[in-house]
DNA sequence: TTACTACCGTAACAATATTACATTATCGGG
DNA sequence: CCCGATAATGTAATATTGTTACGGTAGTAA
């Protein structure tokens, strides 16, 4: 947390209590998050009512920083379990319990990047996301 | 268009009018299109209004029948190059021009699966689209 | 203290997607 | 040809996700 906050005043930003909570709200959820289920904690959290546009400021602060990821298949947000190292991860999203699992993917991240190219195509963001079913509810 | 008739009947479905022509309306595009861009262009397409939920419907059963593929990072729809062939694909997407490339991606595809499999997460369908610059906006 | 930028508040709205329920069309078998 | 079953569509309302515009506040640095 202390050191989220440094990295931030190191590019002139603040770790605002806004910021803050949103974080701490999604570490402590292990699950992803919808955006207005985020804002409900939030509001919760804060005492008081919020704006979504709140949410997805705090939201767009923290994909910046690396500390927090997108789920663009489902749209909820989730903890990066790594926000320091620089490399590409792969979600395993459980389509039963809505669970997801991040996974570091060098390999398949630079044979991606290879292909992308390989047709001139200069690649900036990589969404690797794969739908199933996790242990628990495959047994199930 | 007619293979793709039959392939629907062959599962005792019916490939009817609004399929038919949103799939040719996606098929002229060439370009990634929303739901309710769509939507309007179906709506002059057939003449009279249409509800979301028709659109939605009729991408649905495309979507099903492996015709067209969503952009999930986007939320745009896309034909298939590949209908027929059974292989998972990757999409290059531009974010300057929205235009979008459709990659096969055996290897990765393989690879990806497998670091699923050793967390004992059972993999339905992979998504996979990379965000940058195509050749052309790239240059520019 | 001033100028600058990051940050937040407020309001309205745009875009995407779904639920629930009723009706119509197609098709196979009697 | 009719009947029952399933596929497909119509209609309405609503839920969910995300953005634009504009004005004010608060740190920070010259």
């Amino acid at each position: 947390m202390t050191c989220a906050d440094a990295l931030c005043r190191a590019r002139g930003l603040r770790f605002t209590a806004i910021r803050q909570s949103t974080y701490t709200l999604l570490l402590r959820q292990r699950q992803p998050v919808s955006a207005y289920r985020l804002l409900e904690m939030l509001e919760r959290d804060l005492g008081h009512k919020l704006a979504p546009l709140t949410v997805y400021r705090a939201l767009d602060f923290l994909l910046g920083s690396g500390l927090i990821h997108k789920l663009e298949s489902t749209s909820e947000f989730l903890v990066c379990d790594h926000p320091d190292e620089q490399h590409q991860s792969l979600y395993l999203v459980c389509t039963d319990c809505g669970g997801a699992e991040e996974v570091a993917m060098q390999a398949v991240s630079t044979a991606i990047e290879r292909e992308a190219r390989q047709r001139a195509f200069r690649p900036r963001r990589q969404i690797v996301e794969v739908q199933g079913l996790c242990k628990r509810c495959d047994a199930a």
